[in-house]
DNA sequence: TCTTCATGACTAATAATATTAGTTTTCATT
DNA sequence: AATGAAAACTAATATTATTAGTCATGAAGA
């Protein structure tokens, strides 16, 4: 039974990304993905452009799965700050289940996923951001609080939190205090400290 | 005068890490190093093990400059807010300073640099944050504030927050958010309430 | 001065990959 | 049964990293 295998995009992307996952992203290789299919290398190119193309076409299924998640923590009728935390929660376990790919996505510098996508994931966090900072605010609110998460995240995964203690616990304390931080900002409504403090700075 | 060009390993390093931030961390090429040393490839293997070793020292030497720039900026006499934030914008202003080397050494997902260099670059931040938060604490609002300032970066660096208004503020506010957070957590020792509100949470 | 030898560069060769070009198999449709 | 498109294949090319073995240089000792 010779030629007949019949792959499609869909099914290459999906066994790369299980690749990616499981011998990390730096040793895939177009044949590990054709052989895993039972191909070989040059029949991929049926369905990809480049092995840059599939790479980024797995790093939008990721975003994918991970938006999806983050809808799934979502809970209306809990308060803004329990919702947070709850998606800054969520949004942690994904990238502790799909490490690899969860890495990938951020990191590729040059096959990034569409902008728009990583729009759409941001939508749940950015909602509940604007109730708990004010409104003018929330545009920096919500970039802080991703930046935290992602930054904390991604510290973890590159294993550049070593030195014991129990992050668990710090990642909820950490975005506990952002979160009161900006409770106190929005009410005060100042933007004016850290601007001043800025120009203070020496260099 | 044929042979003697008389390279060294820093020279091939920091070549590499000109290339580096130049032309961007994917093309290089141990090819590109040698020629704008006047050299063949294979005369690398000299001085280097191989390209992952090379990008490991490229790596090494980005973090003691990012650690020598935060020294530098360190002011013993002003208070320790005044002096975290200035730490903070003493490491943004180095990543922007220098992109492309400071995503290589954080994201490489192999030639990661030696560990004990990320510790020592982190002492100046650590020992004002003791301060800030209590004793006790003082591990997990270091990584939080690590994680927020990293995070804040890579996602400017990797185009992420392409959405207009002012990141400069937006950085500030946030920093000084996260700190004032830390405050109130800290005074209130009460390490209750998040522990809590991890438990309380859906999923 | 001549020889020798270590150093440091070189050229040549190998292996792994991505990618392109051209060929063959299969199978549905005429 | 013949044909033609679809989908796989094999063969070939280009780029790199890396290794093996060779040659030039200049200092040290005869």
């Amino acid at each position: 039974m010779p030629y007949p295998s019949q792959i499609d995009r869909d099914t290459i992307v999906a066994q790369a990304l299980t690749l990616v996952e499981v011998q990390g992203a730096t040793t895939l290789t177009l044949g590990k993905v054709a052989a895993a299919l039972g191909v070989k290398a040059p029949s991929l190119y049926r369905y990809v452009d480049s092995k840059a193309a599939l790479i980024r076409a797995v790093n939008e299924v990721t975003l994918a799965q991970l938006f999806a998640e983050l809808d799934t923590a979502t809970d209306a009728s809990a308060d803004p700050e329990a919702q947070f935390l709850a998606l800054a929660l969520a949004y942690r376990r994904f990238a502790h289940a799909h490490p690899q790919t969860y890495v990938l996505a951020f990191t590729t510098p040059d096959e990034r996923p569409d902008e728009n996508l990583l729009v759409q994931m941001v939508l749940p966090i950015q909602r509940i951001m604007a109730q708990i900072s004010g409104d003018g605010q929330s545009l920096a609110a919500l970039r802080g609080a991703l930046a935290l998460i992602h930054g904390f995240v991604m510290l973890e995964l590159n294993r550049q939190l070593q030195r014991g203690g129990d992050l668990d616990l710090a990642f909820a304390q950490s975005v506990s205090a952002y979160l009161a931080g900006w409770r106190v900002v929005g009410s005060a409504e100042s933007e004016a400290q850290p601007m001043q403090m800025q120009l203070n700075l020496p260099l």
